[in-house]
DNA sequence: GTCTATAGCCGGATAGAC
DNA sequence: GTCTATCCGGCTATAGAC
């Protein structure tokens, strides 16, 4: 009936909505400079319009900097909440799950440090909507699998503790770097994932071999 | 012969100069805002004077920042540096460690924001005075620390998962809150502490009882 | 949907009196 | 050392032509 609505299938090949391109440049933006950092004109100067235009499309800048937030977090959920739904022993899908958060941890940056300003900047509103709609699926998923491992456990302790394992590396790189024993490969996915497994595993003790 | 020299004694019931009466309230602000979201009028208002006699102790907002920050971080540099020399067993001096630098983390709350807040904003120069000046005594400590508990282990590495389990408890308050089995115990020192003490022993097997 | 032009506000910073 | 008064630049946002 209607041909035109196959457009809505998205073609890569075809140029994506100027809102699409907005939204795509701000997340860059945001997670790199900050909100108050970013002004409208950096956003429209780096799309390529001017400013005016951007408010076509959306309000003001606060809901534009929403829009991106809900954008970079809902498009990871996704992919977060698939690591865990393979069947294997309990440690072999903490292995996995180490492994692939750590890769799409490290691939994205702008992910990490938006999650990082939001720690500091977020209102209660934005972080319980962070915690529901993006982490609370997985979060639960590695609670039990925590759980599984030591039913004895505290189970959001440990939970939290493999995540910070993994992030924390990440997230101290620029001062790691003026720190003894630095080496490039401290933040490279697969090394880091290797060293939180085996950490968590055995604990300090023939955690990592040179 | 200059009796007046007496005074350089700080006493702490004199009323501290204006000088250092800006710098504390410049920490808080800072730290719970942020350097763009802090004006120098919040500042000037905070302290009970007008913006322009705040030009008469700095220079301008970016001296201010940076005293602000020397100061914090050189507080702390001293308090942490003095956790490890004491002479015991390796594994006794890493559980004193734990807990006390989980002590210090949890009771200042600006200090930890502010290198948060560092670690997604601060240039290079800052970043290098930071690791020098304020981390690099005792993290080369540390390093030789867990070095000592195994000599096979990547030193680096294992300081960064060490302070990494202590931080990232404190820095992720605001989002846990939101998620699966929060409990006000998760923010408190010795409760993190013991966690992270009997993880880094045993790894997660049996690193709890509830 | 994008533009030019501009309103209106708030920020950092300075001059100069007291 | 602190004040009043003020400058000026950058910011978000709007009006209205095209």
């Amino acid at each position: 009936m209607n041909a035109v609505k196959d457009n809505s299938v998205k073609d890569k090949s075809v140029k994506e909505s100027t809102r699409q391109t907005i939204i795509d440049i701000s997340i860059k933006l945001f997670a790199q400079s900050g909100y108050a950092n970013v002004s409208v004109r950096d956003i429209a100067a780096a799309v390529g319009i001017k400013p005016a235009s951007l408010y076509y499309h959306f309000d003001n800048k606060q809901t534009l900097y929403l829009a991106s937030i809900k954008e970079v977090f809902s498009s990871k959920a996704i992919a977060l909440t698939e690591i865990l739904q393979i069947q294997e022993p309990a440690e072999t899908k903490l292995k996995y799950y180490i492994y692939k958060f750590s890769e799409l941890a490290s691939e994205d940056e702008p992910f990490r440090r938006l999650i990082q300003r939001e720690m500091l900047d977020g209102d209660e509103q934005r972080m319980q909507y962070l915690a529901e709609k993006v982490f609370q699926d997985q979060f639960n998923a590695l609670s039990l699998l925590v759980l599984e491992i030591d039913p004895q456990c505290d189970p959001h302790l440990n939970a939290i503790s493999v995540l910070s394992l993994i992030l924390y590396h990440l997230e101290t790189t620029p001062i790691r770097y003026f720190l003894k024993g630095y080496k490039k490969q401290h933040n490279q996915a697969e090394f880091i994932a290797q060293h939180v497994f085996n950490l968590l595993m055995n604990g300090l003790l023939r955690s990592d071999t040179l």
